[in-house]
RNA sequence: CGGGGUGUAGCGUAGCCCGGUUAUCGCGCCACGUUUGGGACGUGGAGGCCGCAGGUUCGAAUCCUGCCACCCCGACCA
C-alpha cells in the first residue's frame, strides 16, 4: 500500500485526494480543470463558510443571490473589468438541442436557437450586481448597501490546477455601496482585517496584510488589499482580496444617490472575496508526510475513537466507554466520530485518520477497560499518552486549543524565517533559488521594473505590506531611489 | 497557444527499442477461514476495446500516420 506520502515537494495533489478529485465528466470533453469536492473536503468548506458568514453578519452584511449569466452588453459596461476577464470567459450562445438527423441517438445544437445576445457565465458578479444596485439606490438613506453572495464562478484559465486554479470554483463575493470615499475605504480595510483574522484564528495560517501594486491589482479597482500566505515549499499564495473600487462601477452602471443636501452623486464601492482555494492553502500550510493536518477549528472530525478488541464481548465493553465519552465530548461542542467498523483493523484506521488530518485520536482496548484509561494521540506531534477516562473531556478541550495554537506558531515561525531582506539583484536571485519565501527588497515603483523582474526571475511583487516602514534605498534592478521595501515571491 | 513528457484493470506499473502462446506484477475489490494495542495472513475468485481512429503485416500493446486526453514548463490567474 503506497498511500504514505513520501515526498512533500513532489506534489501537493497527493494530499488533496482525501478532499477532492478531478472531475471525470466525459471522454473527449472540452471541460477541463473542474473538480469534484468530496464530502470530507466539502465539510471543511462548510465550516469555513459558517465562520466567515458569522463574521460578515456581525459587521452588518446580508446575503443575497444574483444570476449565473451576465448578458454581454452588461458585462462590457465597466471597461477595465471586462478587459481583465475577457480572455477567460465561458459563453452561452444557444438555448436548445435537437436530435441529430445525421447521427442516430445523438443531439446537436439547434441552429435556430441562437441567442440574440450571448450570455457570459459570471467570472465575477460586479456587472450584474451593479446593474441591480442601480434600482435599489436612490437616496443616502439607502446607503450603505452591504451585501454578500455565496456562489460559483467560472474562469476559463489556460492552465488549471487542482484547488488553486480550477475552471469553476466556489467563493463568496461581497459588494458594497457607500455614500463617501472614506466610508468605502474603511469597509474595504475592515473586510481585509476580517480575512486576516479568519486565516489566523481558524485556519492557523499567518498572513501578510498588504496592498497590491498597480500591476497586480484587480481589474477595475483603485486599490486592492491582499492577505498573502506562504506555503511549505516557499511559494506565496494570495489567500483573499478586498478591493476599493472608487466610483468606477457606479459610473459605468450609473448608480447615483441624492445626498442630504439634495445633490446627485455616484456611490463609492468595494468588493471582496475568498474562494475554495483556501482549502488548498490549508493543505499546503500544515500537512506533513503522513497526510493532512487540519486545525481543530476547521476539522470536520476533531476526535476519532478507535476500539481495539479481540471479540464481541470486548467490543461491547469498549463501546460503552466510547459512547459515554462521545456524549460528554459532544456536550462541550467537540465533534466526535466513533469508528466501530469491524471490517478494518485498528492499525489501518490509525493510518487512515492521520491521512485525513483528524487532530486527536482516542484508542480504547481491553487494557484500558481494566485500567480506566484511554490512549490519546495528537496528529500534529504524533505523540501518544495514556490518560484517565474521567479526564478525557477537559484534556481534549485543552488540547484542541493547544493544537490550534501550535499549528499557527509553527506556520508563523516558518513564515518569519522565510522573509529575507536583500539589497542587490544577485542576492535576490540567490535567495529566490535556494531558499524561496518572501524577499523584502527596494523597488523603483514602476510597472516596467516589476514586469522585468518577473520576467527574469518568475517572482512578482506580492504586496506592499501595510506596516512597512519608510526607509531610503535603491531599486535592486534599476538603482533608482526607493522609499520602502516591497515583498517579492514566486507565487501560485 | 509555444516547448517537453506520458497514456496498459479502480490505483500504481512490466512488456514497446528488437512485432509471435492465454498481456506482467503489486495494491485495491469479492468469498471463506484464521486474525485485531500501528496499514493482518492463507486459499480461491472477479476485473482489460493495451487512449481513439486509420495504415503496414500472415500476425500489432509493440512499427507508421492522424487525433484526443492528462502531467510539467512558459504566457494568464483567486
Amino acid at each position: 500500500m503506497s498511500k504514505k506520502i513520501t515526498k512533500r515537494s513532489e506534489n501537493y495533489s497527493k494530499w488533496y485526494n482525501e478532499l477532492v478529485v478531478k472531475a471525470d465528466l466525459a471522454e473527449n470533453s472540452a471541460v477541463r480543470g473542474m473538480m469534484v469536492i468530496k464530502p470530507y473536503g466539502y465539510a471543511i468548506w462548510e465550516k469555513m463558510q459558517a465562520e466567515l458568514d458569522r463574521m460578515f453578519k456581525e459587521t452588518g452584511h446580508q446575503n443575497a443571490y444574483f444570476p449565473l449569466f451576465v448578458p454581454k452588453s452588461l458585462f462590457e459596461a465597466e471597461e477595465k473589468n471586462a478587459k481583465g476577464f475577457a480572455k477567460e470567459c465561458a459563453i452561452v450562445t444557444h438555448y436548445r438541442l435537437e436530435t441529430d438527423p445525421d447521427n442516430e441517438g445523438k443531439l446537436r445544437v439547434d441552429p435556430k436557437a441562437k441567442l440574440e445576445e450571448e450570455l457570459i457565465v459570471r467570472p465575477t458578479s460586479e456587472a450584474i450586481i451593479w446593474k441591480t444596485y442601480k434600482g435599489w439606490i436612490q437616496s443616502y438613506r439607502d446607503l450603505p448597501l452591504l451585501i454578500n453572495q455565496w456562489a460559483n464562478v467560472v474562469r476559463w484559465e489556460m492552465r488549471t490546477r487542482l484547488f488553486l486554479r480550477t475552471a469553476e470554483f466556489l467563493w463568496q463575493e461581497g459588494h458594497t455601496a457607500h455614500a463617501t470615499s472614506e466610508e468605502a475605504l474603511i469597509e474595504a480595510k475592515q473586510m481585509h482585517d476580517i480575512y486576516a483574522t479568519f486565516l489566523k484564528d481558524f485556519m492557523a495560517i499567518p498572513v501578510i496584510k498588504g496592498e497590491k501594486t498597480e500591476n497586480e491589482r484587480f481589474a477595475g479597482a483603485i486599490s486592492t488589499f491582499t492577505v498573502e500566505a506562504l506555503m511549505q515549499d516557499g511559494k506565496a499564495l494570495q489567500a483573499g482580496t478586498s478591493h476599493f473600487l472608487g466610483q468606477n462601477f457606479a459610473k459605468a452602471f450609473d448608480v447615483k444617490f441624492t445626498t442630504k443636501e439634495g445633490k446627485q452623486e455616484h456611490v463609492w464601492a468595494t468588493s471582496w472575496g475568498v474562494t475554495t482555494r483556501l482549502i488548498g492553502a490549508l493543505v499546503m500550510t500544515h500537512s506533513d508526510d503522513n497526510g493532512l493536518v487540519l486545525p481543530p477549528n476547521l476539522a470536520p472530525i476533531q476526535v476519532v475513537i478507535v476500539p481495539i478488541h479481540r471479540n464481541e464481548e470486548q467490543l461491547n465493553a469498549i463501546s460503552e466507554v466510547a459512547d459515554d465519552l462521545t456524549k460528554k465530548l459532544r456536550a462541550v461542542g467537540v465533534s466526535v466520530k466513533y469508528d466501530n467498523r469491524t471490517t478494518h483493523k485498528p492499525g489501518f484506521k490509525f493510518a487512515e485518520y492521520e491521512l485525513k488530518g483528524v487532530p486527536l485520536r482516542i484508542a480504547i482496548g481491553p487494557r484500558d477497560i481494566e485500567n480506566g484509561t484511554v490512549e490519546l494521540a495528537r496528529r500534529d506531534t504524533l505523540s501518544k499518552d495514556y490518560i484517565k477516562q474521567n479526564e478525557v473531556t477537559t484534556i481534549v478541550v485543552d488540547l484542541l486549543k493547544e493544537i490550534q495554537e501550535t499549528l499557527y506558531t509553527k506556520a508563523l515561525n516558518f513564515r518569519d524565517t522565510h522573509i529575507t531582506e536583500v539589497n542587490s539583484f544577485e542576492e535576490f536571485k540567490k535567495v529566490l533559488e535556494n531558499k524561496g519565501g518572501f524577499i523584502s527588497a527596494h523597488w523603483d515603483g514602476t510597472v516596467e521594473t516589476e514586469k522585468e523582474i518577473k520576467k527574469l526571475t518568475k517572482a512578482s511583487i506580492r504586496c506592499v505590506a501595510l506596516d512597512v516602514k519608510q526607509e531610503e534605498g535603491v531599486c535592486i534592478l534599476t538603482g533608482k531611489p526607493s522609499s520602502k521595501r516591497v515583498l517579492f515571491a514566486k507565487a501560485y
